[in-house]
Order: C-alpha cells, then sequence, then structure tokens
DNA sequence: CTTACACCTTTACGTAACGTCAATGTCAAG
DNA sequence: CTTGACATTGACGTTACGTAAAGGTGTAAG
C-alpha cells in the first residue's frame, strides 16, 4: 500500500505539515518522490511511523528518537519490549497521581491531612535525589558527560568510522557483560575485560581517556535510573558489576 | 509554612525559571514580595501550584489553565473530580496503547496480522470522525466556533460585566438542563427555557445571534467527546437533549 | 570584618516541534 | 475547462520554558 502525506497523515492521526518536518529533520523519508514531488511512502515508512509515535508517546523528543531508529543495528522488536516496560511505567505513574487527587479530595473534605510535599508526589519527574543533583551536575560538567546522554551533538562530530567502532564496542561489551554477570566478581578476567572494552568506547567517545571521569561515570550509571534501566535490562546487577569492574581497574576507592 | 523559589521548586519538581514563568504571565503570583524583593509563596500558592501541575499533566495549556484557576467561580473540588475523570480515561489510552505494542509485537512475530490503520490505534489523540473534519472546520470558519473553544480568546474582548453574566448563565443553564433531564423530553418547557438560555449565551458570546449556527453547535456538542464531557458529566444524554431542544427552538430538521 | 558561596533578582536571547499563512503547481470530476 | 481538493516550498509565529549575563542578598566560616 502506498500513501501520500493526507493519507499516512489522517490513518496515523497527524497533520501533514508533521510529516513534512520529520522528512525535513531527516526522520521519516518517504519512500520515494513521484514526478510532480509528491512525497509516497510505502509499508516500511508505515512501520517506522509507528515505532516513532511510540517513541513520542513516551516524550522522548525528536533528535533522539532520530538517533535510536536511524541506527543501523535498530532492532525493532527489543524496541518494541522496551515500550511496553516503559508504558507500563507509565500507567503505574498515572496510578500514583490518580491515588494523590483521591488524598486531595479526601484532605478538602477533612477525612485527612496532607503535607505540603505530600501534595506533589507522582507530580515530580524524576529527580534521582539530592546528591545527584549537586554532584551529577558537577561531574557533567567536568567531564562534559552531557554530550554523552545526547547521542546526537555527540555523534554530530564523530566521523561516520568511528560511529560503527562504537556499536560494536557497545554490542560486545553487552556480550562480555552477560558473562560476567555470571561470576558475580567484578575483579574476574571477564568482567576486567568489560571495563576495558568500556574504556576503548569512553575513549572513542569523548576523545581523550580520564580514569577519575570513568570512575565518575561509572557510579552515574548505577544511580541514574535511565542508565540502570540500559544496563539491567536483562540482568539486574550488570550496573553495579560494571561499576565495581571499572573503580578496580582504574584504582578508585569507594 | 513559606517558600522561595528554590524550595518551592524543589518541592514540587520544577523549576525555579518555571516558578518565574507562571509569575510572569500571571498564574502563580507568590503571596508576596520581602525587602529584598524575594517571592515568597504561601500555602495557597501551593495548592494551587498543585491544580495548576494536575491541569498540566492533562495537557492543557497554560493560557486555559489560567483563564481556569483563575475564574472567581472555580471550584477546587469540581476540578479535583474532573482530574480524576480524566486520568482514569488517560489510564485507558494508555492501556490501549500497551495492547498495540503487544499486537504489533505479535505480528512481527507472524502470530498475526494488522492493517495499517490498526497500527496507530490509540496514539491517534482525538479526531471525532471524518465528519467532523470536514463540517466541524467548516462551522467553525463559519461562525468561528473556535473562539468559543479557547475561552480566553473569546474573553479578551469581552468586558467582565459581560463576562459575569456569561458564566451565571452557565450556571442556570446547568440547573435547568438538571431538571430538564428528568422529563427527557426535548419539546418540555423547562428543556425550551434551557435552549433559551444556551440562546441567550451565545449571543453574549458571539456578540450576535443565528439560528443555524446555534443549531450547528448544538450538533457539536454531541459530536465532539470534550463538549460531551463537559454536559453529560452528571447526567448522561444531557448534551443530546440540549441538541434536540435546541433543533426544536430553532426549527431546525435532523 | 570580609570572604565565600548559595541564594535571589531582571534582562534577554535560544530552542523544540510544530501551526499557520502565502504563493504556486497538480489532478480527478463534472 | 473550471472547480476544488490535493500537493509543493519558503518563511515567520508560538509555547513553555532553558540558559547565560550581570548583579544584589544572607549567612557561615576564617
Amino acid at each position: 500500500m502506498e500513501y501520500t502525506v493526507q493519507k499516512l497523515g489522517r490513518m496515523a492521526g497527524i497533520s501533514t505539515r508533521t510529516l513534512r518536518y520529520y522528512d525535513e529533520i531527516g526522520l521519516l523519508k518517504p519512500a520515494r518522490i513521484n514526478s510532480s514531488g509528491y512525497r509516497i511512502y510505502g509499508a516500511k515508512e508505515v512501520d517506522r511511523l509507528q515505532q516513532i509515535m511510540f517513541y513520542r508517546e513516551l516524550d522522548v523528543c525528536l533528535q533522539d528518537i532520530k538517533a535510536i531508529v536511524t541506527n543501523p543495528s535498530f532492532d525493532g522488536v527489543k524496541a518494541l519490549q522496551g515500550h511496553l516496560g516503559e508504558l507500563l511505567i507509565k500507567r503505574e505513574q498515572i496510578d500514583a497521581i490518580i491515588a494523590n487527587v483521591r488524598k486531595t479530595l479526601a484532605s478538602t473534605e477533612g477525612r485527612m491531612t496532607m503535607l505540603d510535599k505530600e501534595k506533589f508526589t507522582g507530580l515530580k519527574k524524576k529527580m534521582v535525589d539530592e546528591n545527584e543533583q549537586k554532584y551529577g551536575k558537577e561531574i557533567r560538567e567536568k567531564y562534559g558527560i552531557d554530550a554523552v546522554e545526547h547521542s546526537n551533538k555527540a555523534f554530530k562530530n564523530m566521523s561516520q568510522e568511528n560511529f560503527e567502532r562504537m556499536n560494536n564496542l557497545a554490542e560486545k561489551i553487552h556480550v562480555v557483560l552477560a558473562e560476567a554477570i555470571a561470576t558475580a566478581d567484578p575483579a574476574s578476567q571477564v568482567a576486567q575485560k568489560a571495563a576495558d572494552l568500556h574504556k576503548q568506547w569512553i575513549t572513542l567517545a569523548w576523545g581523550h581517556y580520564d580514569k577519575e571521569a570513568h570512575a565518575g561515570l561509572a557510579q552515574m550509571y548505577v544511580d541514574d535510573a535511565r542508565f540502570t534501566a540500559y544496563y539491567d535490562k536483562k540482568l539486574p546487577g550488570t550496573a553495579a558489576l560494571l561499576r565495581d569492574a571499572i573503580y578496580i581497574m582504574t584504582g578508585t576507592e569507594k
């Protein structure tokens, strides 16, 4: 089946402007342009738009969505499984807000009292903790870890070659970490291998290497929910194991 | 308890910039300014911020939130009950998206097939139906009903006096409609009274009266989920009854 | 007492994800 | 062959803030 902008837009519930914008930023390009310059979308584009809308539903910004879905090693099925988990979390957050509304109603009726800070439970978005607020910002400023968070900004100045090497390294790290988790020993040879691979990845990402920064990042992986979600997806405890291995390798004391 | 910007922001999980912006647009003004020019918030402001954040969670734009919470006849308890309903709807929408992800996963595994348009169920935001798309736009352009939707734009050119008269009328309409729903007869005297009150309301809102436009708006009340949610909140069928009463009054044929 | 440091202020420009014209070309139907 | 719904590319507008600049305030520690 083939679609013009309007047909696709109507089907997906978005405007033609949105589709043109997605084309403009390279997020979703039409399968082809016909002789009159019209955008024509095919089956592949429909599926991709669906993925895009799933990510958008989870408040991922378009730049990040682009980095994710245009990544040559993008795995649609894994992404869908990820959506499932995130959506369940989102539903729990809504349940928390619903509970808050119920409590607030009860408090206005005098059936109970609420502390001021309780009035915002469920409405606060994340904010790992005060420590992260304080040191997280500091360490990011110091070592430019923001560049790691926002993949696109980091990748912008990177050659396609380096990008692929990084992807390969990332996959290897995953595999090696899966082996290491079985031993559960951060000093084991395989865990140290993972730490070393991660060091190589850092070097590519930052353009240089710094032990202290590496250790700081490792701790952040454990503290920051987004990172643990990434590393602990399949095997819980992976983030902590990687951190401990990096601590050993860099000679960092806890 | 009193709060400075940072304390309140930290408690509610928002930035100080956001609080300053809310002050700037008149959405949430501090209780007082101290001798050094610092913004000081009190208990009332905390509760108001909570209401604001509930509305924001439901994707209401700040301009509309302002129109709602600064309205002198704003009823906090009713608002909370409304939030409850909207949040339950939102949870259902998330459930729909979850179902979609599950189906999509099943289809990638070949356990079932999906039509292209099924791939977007739950992701489409509203779009009542094609009819609304077509005639809704037309009627809005013709009669300026967009001005009714976005209260602020409509109220901008309206004197405070008219605004209060409209609010009084709206309350009366509610009361009379509640009586009318008991008879269930759009031709009944009380239902016709409601239709007449609504006519007066329209006249104030639009600055003029037009039978055809009034009938069109009545149909929109039934078709548009936002309107039915408003009119049918307590008593289902109210929107349809009002429409039928207006049809009779204006001599419109279905 | 002053030095540090985390607060606070206003002013002002930047950003994301489109909405909304404007000006113009295309195509199927009557 | 005109009409009306479609398409195109600019280009400027909007919302809800982020972010930096330049400076005043409050308190704890040296």
